[in-house]
Formats: C-alpha cells, sequence, structure tokens
DNA sequence: GGCCCTATTGACCAAGCGGTCAATAAATAC
DNA sequence: GTATTTATTGACCGCTTGGTCAATAGGGCC
C-alpha cells in the first residue's frame, strides 16, 4: 500500500545504507537491487526510483567507500612531531592500524578496485581518490627532503612505496590472519623507514 | 552433431585456456560456462561435462594464475650475489618488474582475492599460496641477518614487507598508470631497502 | 559385427536479475 | 476542495544464468 513517505535525503542515505550493509556481507556480487531493498524494508522499485540505475547506487556507494578508506588526516599529536622521519613513521602507523580496523570495508574498495579495469568511471573515481591519498604523504614526505630527493627516492616514488605498505598488510592478513602479526608486520615497517633521509 | 571426440585431458587443458583468456578480458564476472564454451567453441553442455560445477572450473582457473604469480623463482645471478642484502634487492627488483609485466593477470588474481572473503576453498588456496611466496623471501632474509633478528624486524615481518612492496606498485599503477612511474617507484623500493641488515 | 563406454550436442528448465509500468495514497499547490 | 505532483507498491517482462537430460555418434573390445 503506497502510503507511508520519506524525505528524498533521508530515503537515499537509507538506501546506501542498506547497501553499504549488504556490500560488507555479501561482496559487490551478492549487491543486487532486490537485496538492497529488502534491507532497508523496501519494494525494489523504489530503490530504483531513487536511484534511477543500479550501477548509480553503486557508484554512490563507491563514494562512500572512498570517503572511509583514502582519506587522511593528519593529527596534531603526530604533525607536532619536529623530526620529519619519525613523523612519516607515526602517519604510516596510524594509517595502518586505520586500514587493518575495518578490514571488510577495505576489502569492499579492493573489489571495485579490480572492477576498476572494465569500468572507466570506477576506475577513475578510485584513482582519483588513490592520488589525493599519496599526495597527502608526499607534502610530509617533501618537508623529509627539504625540497630535493632523499638518497635516490623520489617524494612521489616513496609515498607510492608508504601506500603499498600501507595496505599491504591487511590484504595479505585477509587471507591468512593467524600467520601474520599484525606487530610483526609494523615493527619491519619501522625498521625499514629507520634510516630515510642519509645520504646513500 | 556428437562425433568429433578429443581426449580428456587435451580438452580439459582447452577449456581451462579458453577460460584463462574470457577471465582475463571480462574478468570474473564474465566468467561464465556459455562465453568460454563460446571461446572455445564447444557447446556449454561439454563445458558442464568436464567441469562438473562452474566453480571447479573456477578453482582450476586459480590454481592455473597462482602458478603464474605467486611462484618464485631465484635465477643464478642472483643467488650468487655475495651480499644478502643486494641479493634481496635484485630478488625484489625482479618480481617487482615480473608483477608488473602482466597486470592483467595480477588483476585476475586480486579478483579471487576478494573473492576469498566469501568462499573458504579460495581463500585457502591463495593463502597457501602467498605463505609459500613469503617463505621464500623469508629463506634469503634469514640468511641476511645469520639467523637473528636484524634491527627491530623479523625475518617474517620483513618478508611480508617485501611482498607489500612487490604487489603494490602493479595494483597502485593499474589505476593510474601515468601518474606513477615504475622507474621512479622502484628506486624508493631500492632506496628504502638500502640500509636493512644495520644495527638500529 | 555387435556392444558398451565416453564424448558431444541441443533442447529444456527454474531461478534470479535489472528494469518498466499502471495503480494508488499522501503531500502540496492553487 | 479540487488538481497536481511526489513516493510507493506489486505485477509483470525479457534476458541471462547454471544445470539437467535424452539423443546420438565414434572408438575400443571381444
Amino acid at each position: 500500500m503506497p502510503g507511508q513517505r520519506e524525505n528524498q535525503a533521508t530515503r537515499q542515505e537509507q538506501i546506501l545504507e542498506a547497501a553499504y550493509e549488504v556490500a560488507l556481507r555479501r561482496g559487490i556480487d551478492g549487491l543486487t537491487v532486490r537485496a538492497v531493498a529488502a534491507r532497508a524494508r523496501l519494494s525494489h522499485s523504489l530503490v530504483l526510483f531513487h536511484f534511477k540505475r543500479k550501477d548509480q547506487l553503486g557508484l554512490a556507494l563507491l563514494d562512500r567507500v572512498l570517503a572511509g578508506t583514502l582519506s587522511l588526516t593528519l593529527p596534531n599529536e603526530i604533525r607536532t612531531i619536529r623530526k620529519p622521519r619519525e613523523r612519516l613513521q607515526a602517519l604510516v602507523s596510524q594509517e595502518l592500524q586505520r586500514m587493518s580496523e575495518e578490514p571488510r570495508r577495505l576489502r569492499l574498495l579492493l573489489e571495485f578496485w579490480t572492477r576498476g579495469g572494465h569500468n572507466a568511471v570506477i576506475r577513475q573515481k578510485i584513482g582519483a581518490g588513490l592520488s589525493e591519498y599519496r599526495t597527502a604523504f608526499q607534502d610530509v614526505l617533501s618537508e623529509m627532503s627539504n625540497g630535493k630527493t632523499s638518497g635516490r627516492s623520489s617524494s612521489a616514488g616513496l609515498a607510492a612505496v608508504a601506500v603499498s605498505l600501507i595496505i599491504g598488510y591487511p590484504v595479505q592478513a585477509m587471507l591468512d590472519p593467524e600467520r601474520l602479526g599484525e606487530g610483526e608486520y609494523l615493527a619491519s615497517v619501522q625498521g625499514v623507514l629507520e634510516h630515510l633521509g642519509l645520504a646513500a
């Protein structure tokens, strides 16, 4: 029976939240219009009324996931660390732990990531988010070497390396969590970053 | 018209090859029984005759992908390098370039990887392959520190870090290849590994 | 030469999918 | 108080999917 209505923005948010939950549990494969509708206790027609096509719902969901994962916030405790190398180490450590906190969300991002190979819009969205995220690291790094490259590494290259180290752990751990301890990994990352900024 | 037959092993190999090509082009989503059959110029019933269920075909394909990506061969030029740290650097460099050579295959592996979250068999298969791959690095690393931990890093942790560095580049580059140069990244990786094995 | 086994095919099926549409009820405009 | 617009629903459609099955053709065996 049509009747009990709701504000449009609220509905869209409700549907998006349901889509997020469905995607976390069943993956993007399981993200069907009907599953989202059932989760939100709505008819599947209504979901298609608010998001004209399924992929629009998917792209809106991707935006939410990107905002949650690939956005870097630099807290005061870290910003005020004097030595640039220690500041970088603290930042990498923070991000590594943050990514590991919600492995299902990172896995969802990774699902979108692989689909970016066949979908230009997805590729562009994640590419932009990743580029922004990398640049944030690059800013911290360029101070480290006072503008010029440190050793044989450019700051852009080092930023990409930092990103590899950060997402590398949860991605590996999502397969065999018992064999790969987070503390062990984190210690090695810190060890590897220990001698940065010295002349080669 | 049933008639022109073929040896069983040959047929399975032919179907598997077709499945590989389909998956490379269209992703795991596009890997339908009918698409594989069409690619191999066979009826889709025949594909299901040789691989009883679709997921058996998928698992066989995963084995092939794993054998192509997560298997480490240590050539003589690298094995004979005297300094352990340089040997590791050369090995990481080789693997990084090898992974980047076939980005579509790595992307396919990554697609399986994310599906491991919802499928125990896939998770176990990739987990085993990854563990084996990591162990191979660990062997090279343990010589580096003569058995004891180097700095604050365990050899297991360092092996995982090496894997992160190796797969991190192609995974990032698959989204924005023009912004992230391989040489730049590789130089930074070498720079980061430069001071390994020194006391902290 | 008849027999069985294996490989192969096309026809078929039920389920699930994204998407459309007419009907309807509530909010809003006039 | 009527007309219009906006949300909402269930019924429906066409398509694709994985899977089954009976029919059939060839190869090997005795």
